[in-house]
DNA sequence: CCATCGTTTCGGCCACGGACGAAACGATCC
DNA sequence: GGATCGTTTCGTCCGTGGCCGAAACGATGG
């Protein structure tokens, strides 16, 4: 017997609200573009979904409004990112659900590139991700905690070393190192604002590089290089 | 400059439909019914969403076809529930996103019943569920691996004692233990085949009982005396 | 066999909302 | 100031889809 009379729940029509934002093909292509933890303008979004630019403001105006989308005015330009890490995950976890089950077609794997190499809203993921992660972790240089990782007494030099600034790190208000589940890799990697400020250490030393028009990443050669001395993490090259 | 002009990805248009069968109102209210793991007929889960039983069984025909849910007839009832454990982590991770973010209404908490005890698909969830796998790990009758979590040699007593077969789990194709994210604790709790068997064996053993017409579960006080006795683990009791 | 019950199929009504054209707005640049 | 560009607002069209009444279907039970 169920909650005969119960009358309907809030909370249900919460679930509903956010699951009908993001089911929309328009803006579930825009959101897809912007799980990367990038800004992108309204026109850059009308671009990604095919539509006009004014169809683009208004679906961008509902998701701002749901909470799914922040913005940021910038001169006559306006930016729209990812409101926050639970927007992010809610929609990886959705990407995960089988569209079909069974034995149907093939499981439509992600493609090779996405799998070696992407980012995560603003952190490394994909296998890259993990093995840094795990790479980290073995060197002792990073602790796994339980739902965080910690930063070792040896391990703070090696992020100095790398030109991270923990110390600025800890002031944000961002949560300092959670980890994060990657849902091709089912294993988790850095996330937070340690995580955020190690890809962009690695975007500015120039050991990866986006593919562009995809959340891909490209390990370049000088970070192949790097990445084997300093951690002994060898990167699989998709072919 | 995003991908100029990549084409509409198949990948968007998959999340775009799993998020818009779980974007209706009466759509999401059958869901969160089934979120517990239990199957229910689809007359019941008309009544949950208010709904004609005819206009309930299109809805559900949809939700089959989607991949969202299972259906099993049996005699002249047709049973459903969730497909499988990705489809509960979307709708959990969906239902973390704030419908409104900054400082608008109240953040609107889950009740405090909720919070304390419930089953997530068809294991323990809540502050029952993170405290119990806590205090496993602590004892050492688990330990933590990176995406699962691992009986040790010591703790196979331990679960024998419980009732729960660990060489029939095995067996089972389901993953064994695996570790699942909280969304209130935001902390691991056991899910898979140990989780499910463990769940009911809580059941069975009185130790939990379901409050009717909700996920949220009420410790008995046999099961806080047992706890207390097996594991030193005291549960917090809701107002 | 007939009655009943749970469920699905069919048909039709109606509304929500996504699409674009036209136009207004606001910032930037010359 | 005037031209241009990015963006939003307004108005309108139109298709998708949710809803229910009626009826068919299939299993159960007398």
């Amino acid at each position: 017997m169920i909650g005969t009379d119960t009358s309907p729940d809030t909370r249900d029509i919460a679930l509903a609200s956010a699951a009908s934002l993001i089911g929309d093909a328009s803006r579930a292509a825009m959101l897809s573009a912007l799980l990367d933890g990038r800004a992108l303008t309204a026109g850059e979004l009308a671009r990604v979904a095919w539509i006009a630019p004014q169809t683009a403001s208004g679906h961008l105006a509902r998701l701002v409004d749901g909470g799914l989308l922040a913005l940021e005015a910038r001169g006559r330009h306006r930016y729209y990112r990812i409101a926050n890490a639970d927007v992010a995950h809610a929609i990886e976890a959705l990407s995960a659900v089988t569209p079909r089950p069974g034995p149907r077609l093939t499981p439509n794997s992600p493609p090779a590139a996405i799998r070696a190499a992407r980012t995560c809203y603003d952190h490394l993921a994909g296998q890259l991700g993990v093995g840094l992660a795990d790479a980290l972790v073995g060197r002792q240089i990073l602790a796994r905690g339980d739902r965080e990782f910690v930063v070792t007494a040896a391990g703070a030099g090696w992020f100095a070393e790398l030109g991270v600034d923990l110390q600025v790190l800890r002031q944000s208000k961002r949560k300092f190192a959670t980890t994060c589940l990657d849902w091709t890799e089912r294993r988790h990697h850095i996330a937070g604002a340690l995580g955020a400020a190690v890809a962009a250490r690695f975007f500015e030393l120039g050991w990866v590089a986006r593919l562009e028009g995809s959340r891909a990443l490209r390990v370049t050669v000088a970070g192949r290089v790097e990445l084997d001395r300093e951690l002994r993490l060898s990167v699989h090259v998709p072919a």
